[in-house]
DNA sequence: GCGAGCAGCGTACCT
DNA sequence: ACAGGTACGCTGCTCGCG
C-alpha cells in the first residue's frame, strides 16, 4: 500500500531521554497488544510485548478515515474544522485512493487526522457526506494496516525504549505463565460488605500442582507452610503485589473476579490504605463498561475472568454445558475435581476460630488452584482464537462471537483494499431485530418406538452453502452476471459467479485451514504439546466458521444482509427437503429432520444400501456441500406433543425430543425433560431409567416397575429433598416480571427473610413444592383480594407452595407424582399402551411381557 | 362468584 | 449483543353459567 506509514523517528528533546544516543539493536519479541499515547504534539504507537516493558514506536503514522467525495473538493474539504476537546482541529491532508466499496472499485478520499481521538470528531465535520472507518480503535487500526497479529513474533530495530522499525513478523511458539488468584472475605452478615468487611485471604496458584499454591493471610493458620502471614490486611494486600512481581505471570486469572475479587480488593486497598500493585508497571487495574459487560485490564498482563469465558464457550457449544456456573460445578463437571467442603456463609466463623483457620486456608488454596486448572483448560483455545482473528488475547477472552468474526473480516477487507462497512445506527439495528429472518425447517416426526434407523447430516451446512453459492452482501445482484450466469437462491436472490465475495473467501480459508489441521492431527501423538495446540486451533476455526451465518443475520453486523441470510436458510431448507425426497424415492422412510439432519428408517435395507445412497446424494450436491453419516441406531423413541397447537395438532409428534440407542448401546437423548435442569432430579432420573429399560432391555414391565417404585417412595414422604429441587434461572430484574412464577415466588419469599443469598437477576433458584401455601413475598399480587381464603384451602397455586430448597420442611407428594413423575414417563410409556392407572394403581399388571 | 378454557409469559432446549 | 424453531408449565385473564 502506497500510504503505509513510514517508520522514521522524530528527533525531540524527549527522545534523548529515552535513549536516542544509545546504540541501535535488533531484537525480537511476542506482540501482545497495540495502543497509543499522545506526548506533546506527537502520537506514539505503543507496542506491548510479552514479558517486556512497554515499547514505543516513534512514528509518523497518521490515523485516517474514508470520505465519499470527488478529488476536486479536496481544497474545500481541507478547510473544514471540527471541535475536539475544546479546540478546533483540521485534517492533516486528504488524498484520493482507490478502494473496493460495496463490491466495486471506486475512488474515495482518505482524510488524515493528527491524533487518533480526533478522527470521529473530524468525520462529523463532513456530516452531509458518507464516510467509513472513522470509529475504529487506534490499536486495531494500526494492527490491521500493518497486518500485525497478536502473539506473533516481531523482529524490530530498537534504540532504548524506542522502536525504529519493524523488520519482520512470524508465528510465535511461546508458552505463557498463568497465575490464578482468589480472595476470601469476612462475612458476618452473609454477603460481605466491601466498605466494612476485610479481605482475609488471597490465594494464588501458578499450576505446579495444587500443593504449590500459596495463601496470603493475616492470622496464624495452624502453621500451614503454604501460608504467608502478614501483619494486617494492608500488609497482605501489599504482599500480593510483591508475589505478583516476583512470579511475574503473563496471564492473571480469576473466577468471577471482574465482578467480585477485583472491585473488592480495590475497596479494601482504599479502606486499609494499602497499595494494590497488579500490573507489570505496578499499576492496579482498570474496569470499564463496554456495552452490557465490564472489561477489566491489567497493564502488561493478560487478565482473564474464567467465569464469563466458560459461559461464552458453553453458549457456542465449545464445552459441555455445566449444570450451573459456580466454581464448584464447573470444576467438578469440566475437570472432575472436587472443591473443599466449606460453606460460604461459615467463612467468617472459621476465621474467628483458630482451629478452623488451616481448613479455611486449604479451601482458599484449592479455589485458586481450580481456577488455574479451568484457565489452563480453555486458554489454548483462546490463544489460537487470538491468532486466527487478529484480536489481542486480552480482548478475545471477553469477545462475543460477532466480535471474533468481525475482527477477521476487517483484517481481510483491508488486505484486499476494501473499505470496511460501518456499524448500523441504533434505529436500523432495531428494525432489523424486529423483522427476523425465516430460519430452518424441522420435520414433525410420527411418535413411536422404532428400530434400525440411520441418521445423516450435512457437514457445516450454512458455511458450505455460503461458500458454494458465493453469498456475500456485495456479490448480491451484481452488475456483471446475467441471471443464467449467477447462483439464484430459492428466494430469487442472485449472487455473482465471477468475483469472490469477502465472506465466502474468508470462510473458505477458515475451512480449508481446518481441514489441513485435521489431516495433520492424525499424524501427531495425542499427548504431545503440538497436538494440543493444533486441536485447539481447529476447534477455534470450527467455532469461527459456524458463526458466520449468525453474523450475517446479526442486527448490529457491519455485513448484515437480509437477502443473504434469507438465501442461506432458504437453501438450507431446500437441500434438507430435497434430501428427504431423495430418501423416500430410494425406499427409505423419513422419520424426522432438524435443520441439517435427516433420520431414516432402514426398513429391509442394509447399512451398505444407506451408505451407497449417501454417496449418490453427495455426487449431486453443489460445491463443498456434503452429507455425512452421523450413526446407525438400532432403536429410538419419538413421543407425542402434549399441547395442541394448530387445529388437529394435538397428539402428533414432538419436535426436538428424541432418544436413540446406537449399535454400541450408548444412548443419545435430546430435548426430553431429563436433559432440562428445570425439572426435578426425581422426574429426570426416572425418565432416564424408563428410556433405558425400553431402549436397552426392551422391557415395558421393567419400566413400569421403576415408575411404581418411585411413586411409592414419593407418597411415603421419604424422598430426598435434593431430588425434589427444581432449578430455574431468573433472567430479569425481579420487579420486571409480569407473572409470579414459582421460582420468582420462592426467590421473593427467600429475599424477605433477609438472610442467606439475595436473589437477583441471573440467580438460579432451587425450590421445592411444599404442601402448604405461604406468604407471597409481595410485589406482583393481583390476586390478593381472594388470597386470604384461597391460601387456606387445597387450591393454593404452585407459586404459593414453592419454597427455597433450604427452607422447605415438607413436600407435596401429589404434585410430584402428578406434575413431575407421571407426565415425564407417561409420554414415553404411552407409546407402549400404558395408562396413568397402570403406573399409579398398586398391583395392576400390564399383562404383557417384553415388548420386543 | 365460580370453574373451565385459553393466551401469553417465561425458561430451556435443538441445530 | 451470532441466528431462528420448538415444547411446555404456569399464571392470570375472559367467558359462560347461574
Amino acid at each position: 500500500m502506497s500510504e503505509q506509514p513510514a517508520h522514521h523517528a522524530k528527533e525531540t528533546g524527549q527522545d534523548r531521554k529515552t535513549g536516542a544516543d544509545l546504540p541501535k539493536k535488533t531484537r525480537s519479541a511476542v506482540l501482545i497488544d497495540v495502543d497509543y499515547v499522545i506526548r506533546g504534539n506527537e502520537t506514539r504507537v505503543r507496542l506491548q510485548f510479552k514479558a517486556k516493558s512497554v515499547f514505543y514506536l516513534y512514528d509518523r503514522y497518521e490515523p485516517y478515515f474514508y470520505l465519499d467525495a470527488p478529488a476536486f473538493d479536496i481544497p474545500e474539504l481541507m478547510k473544514a474544522g471540527a471541535l475536539h476537546r475544546g479546540l478546533t482541529v483540521h485534517p492533516v491532508r486528504i488524498e484520493q485512493v482507490e478502494r473496493e466499496l460495496e463490491g466495486m472499485m471506486r475512488k474515495v478520499l482518505k482524510v488524515y487526522a493528527k491524533h487518533p481521538p480526533e478522527v470521529p470528531d473530524l468525520r462529523s465535520a463532513y456530516k452531509e457526506r458518507k464516510a467509513w472507518e472513522y470509529n475504529i480503535p487506534f490499536g486495531r487500526r494500526y494492527m490491521i494496516d500493518l497486518g500485525l497479529g497478536p502473539l506473533t513474533r516481531i523482529r524490530y530495530e530498537r534504540q532504548g525504549r524506542r522502536i525504529l522499525r519493524i523488520l519482520s513478523k512470524k508465528e510465535a511458539t511461546t508458552a505463557f505463565k498463568v497465575m490464578a488468584f482468589d480472595i476470601e472475605t469476612y462475612n458476618p452478615h452473609g454477603v460481605p460488605r466491601p466498605a466494612q468487611d476485610p479481605c482475609i485471604m488471597i490465594s494464588h496458584a501458578t499450576g505446579l500442582g495444587e500443593k504449590e499454591g500459596r495463601v496470603l493471610t493475616w492470622r496464624e493458620a495452624d502453621g500451614k507452610k503454604f501460608c504467608r502471614v502478614a501483619q494486617d490486611e494492608k500488609g497482605m494486600i501489599e504482599a500480593f503485589g510483591e508475589e505478583l512481581a516476583r512470579e511475574d505471570p503473563d496471564i492473571l486469572a480469576g473466577y468471577n473476579s471482574t465482578q467480585f475479587d477485583l472491585p473488592y480488593l480495590e475497596a479494601r486497598a482504599k479502606a486499609a490504605k494499602a497499595s494494590l500493585r497488579m500490573g507489570r508497571d505496578g499499576s492496579s487495574f482498570t474496569i470499564r463498561r463496554r456495552g452490557i459487560r465490564d472489561i477489566a485490564k491489567i497493564r502488561g498482563r493478560i487478565y482473564v475472568d474464567v467465569l464469563p469465558l466458560l459461559r461464552f464457550l458453553s453458549f457456542i457449544g465449545a464445552i459441555k454445558r455445566p449444570n450451573n456456573f459456580t466454581l464448584e460445578s464447573t470444576a467438578s463437571e469440566l475437570l472432575g475435581k472436587k472443591k473443599g467442603d466449606v460453606e460460604r456463609l461459615d467463612i467468617w466463623q472459621m476465621w474467628d476460630d483458630p482451629s478452623q483457620m488451616g481448613k479455611l486456608a486449604e479451601y482458599s488454596r484449592t479455589d485458586s488452584y481450580l481456577t488455574w486448572e479451568l484457565a489452563r483448560l480453555v486458554l489454548p483455545l483462546e490463544l489460537e482464537m487470538a491468532k486466527i482473528t487478529y484480536l489481542p488475547l486480552n480482548d478475545v477472552v471477553g469477545a462475543t462471537a460477532s466480535q471474533l468474526v468481525e475482527s477477521l473480516l476487517m483484517h481481510e477487507a483491508v488486505a484486499r483494499h476494501a473499505v470496511i462497512p460501518n456499524k448500523p445506527a441504533d434505529d436500523v439495528a432495531k428494525s432489523r431485530l424486529e423483522n427476523p429472518i425465516e430460519g430452518a425447517y424441522v420435520k414433525t416426526p410420527s411418535p413411536g418406538i422404532y428400530e434400525n434407523m440411520v441418521v445423516f447430516d450435512f457437514r457445516g451446512l450454512y458455511p458450505s452453502i455460503i461458500i458454494s453459492h458465493n453469498i456475500d452482501p456485495f456479490t448480491l445482484d451484481c452488475a456483471c452476471c446475467t441471471k443464467a450466469e449467477s447462483h439464484v437462491s430459492p428466494t430469487g436472490a442472485r449472487f455473482c459467479q465471477k468475483k469472490h465475495g469477502l465472506i465466502p473467501d474468508v470462510l473458505s480459508k477458515v475451512i480449508r485451514a481446518r481441514g489441513e489441521l485435521k489431516d495433520k492431527l492424525k499424524t501427531l501423538a495425542p499427548e504431545s504439546e503440538e497436538y494440543r495446540a493444533m486441536f485447539a486451533r481447529q476447534q477455534s476455526l470450527k467455532i469461527l466458521a459456524n458463526s458466520y451465518y449468525g453474523y450475517l443475520a446479526f442486527s448490529r453486523s457491519r455485513y448484515y444482509s437480509r437477502e443473504c441470510a434469507e438465501s442461506v436458510t432458504a437453501w438450507g431448507r431446500h437441500f434438507i427437503m430435497q434430501t428427504a425426497e431423495k430418501a423416500e424415492q430410494a425406499g427409505f422412510k423419513v422419520l424426522y429432520g432438524d435443520t441439517d439432519s435427516t433420520f431414516l428408517l432402514l426398513g429391509d435395507k442394509k447399512k451398505e444400501d444407506a451408505l451407497a445412497w449417501m454417496k449418490k446424494v453427495n455426487s449431486e450436491l453443489p460445491g463443498t456441500m456434503e452429507l455425512e453419516l452421523e450413526a446407525f441406531y438400532p432403536r429410538g423413541v419419538f413421543v407425542s406433543k402434549k399441547t395442541a397447537g394448530a387445529v388437529g395438532e394435538a397428539g402428533t409428534g414432538a419436535k426436538k425430543k428424541y432418544a436413540l440407542m446406537d449399535d454400541k448401546g450408548r444412548i443419545k437423548i435430546r430435548g426430553f425433560e431429563l436433559v432440562r435442569r428445570d425439572w426435578s432430579v426425581i422426574a429426570r432420573d426416572t425418565q432416564r431409567k424408563v428410556l433405558e429399560a425400553i431402549l436397552k432391555d426392551g422391557s415395558k414391565d421393567k419400566a413400569i416397575a421403576i415408575v411404581r417404585e418411585q411413586v411409592e417412595k414419593l407418597r411415603s414422604g421419604k424422598m430426598d429433598f435434593e431430588k425434589l429441587a427444581i432449578q430455574t434461572q431468573l433472567t430479569k430484574d425481579l420487579d420486571k416480571y409480569e407473572i409470579k412464577s414459582p421460582e420468582l415466588a420462592a426467590a421473593l419469599k427467600a429475599n424477605k427473610r433477609g438472610k442467606g443469598e439475595k436473589f437477583a437477576k441471573g440467580s438460579i433458584v432451587r425450590y421445592v413444592i411444599t404442601r402448604s401455601a405461604s406468604g407471597s413475598g409481595g410485589e406482583i399480587d393481583r390476586s390478593s383480594k381472594g388470597s386470604g381464603t384461597r391460601s387456606k384451602n387445597s387450591k393454593a397455586s404452585v407459586s404459593e407452595k414453592a419454597e427455597l430448597l433450604e427452607y422447605a420442611k415438607d413436600y407435596d407428594a401429589d404434585y410430584y407424582v402428578d406434575h413431575q413423575l407421571i407426565p415425564t414417563v407417561l409420554k414415553i410409556l404411552k407409546e407402549l399402551g400404558v395408562s396413568e392407572d397402570d403406573l399409579k394403581v398398586k398391583g395392576k399388571q400390564s399383562g404383557l411381557g417384553a415388548y420386543f
